[in-house]
DNA sequence: GCCAGAACTCTGG
DNA sequence: CCAGAGTTCTGGC
């Protein structure tokens, strides 16, 4: 498999893309580009990594666009490995509204699950690889607090204090 | 390989 | 406060 990435600059940090020829594969952020790049070879360690800053500008600025809240929806293309439930989960992620967010425990209910699986879910979203295209910030802890977040809490505080302050309806 | 425990949680006893 | 629920991963044996 071949893959090709970038790094460039974000609101939040250093922002890597990675993408096969099908699609995205991981989106992360981080304040060091070494790190960036240590990290995507250790995922993809049978993979063919290689640099290049330009085949995935249009995907780039879309996920740029999204961060400044330019645009609302993302609607990329994604190549991930993922299970049934982390597919499951993802996709009731990716159907939450901009600005909004639902608590861990309401994600398991539309699953089918009981709020029980509320653990297991908020270890789906962990495990998600690309962070921005499906909005594992919008989930937060039934008691109001923000839980964790896989790339810093401080950047999950940052992308919905932007969410809300473009989405004024949800305070 | 198998089992225990943890991981971005929540509820009931 | 503690234990258990649902899934995946990791680390110890």
């Amino acid at each position: 498999m071949r893959i090709s990435y970038t790094i460039v600059d974000s609101p939040l940090g250093r922002l890597l893309v990675a993408a096969t020829p099908r699609g995205i594969c991981a989106v992360s952020l981080h304040d060091s580009d070494a790190v960036l790049e240590a990290e995507l070879a250790k995922d993809y360690s049978k993979a063919e990594l290689h640099r290049d800053d330009t085949v995935n500008q249009e995907w780039v600025d879309a996920l740029l666009n999204y961060l400044s809240g330019v645009t609302s929806d993302l609607d990329l293309p994604l190549d991930v490995e993922a299970t049934d439930f982390q597919r499951k989960v993802w996709d009731q992620l990716r159907a939450i509204p901009y600005g909004s967010t639902r608590t861990y425990g309401e994600l398991a209910g539309a699953l089918g699950y009981s709020t029980t699986a509320a653990r297991a879910v908020g270890h789906a979203c962990a495990t998600n690889p690309v962070s921005l295209v499906i909005p594992c910030h919008r989930a937060i802890r039934n008691d109001g607090g923000l839980g964790g977040y896989r790339w810093g809490l401080d950047r999950k505080r940052a992308l919905l204090a932007q969410e809300r302050s473009v989405d004024l309806l949800f305070i």
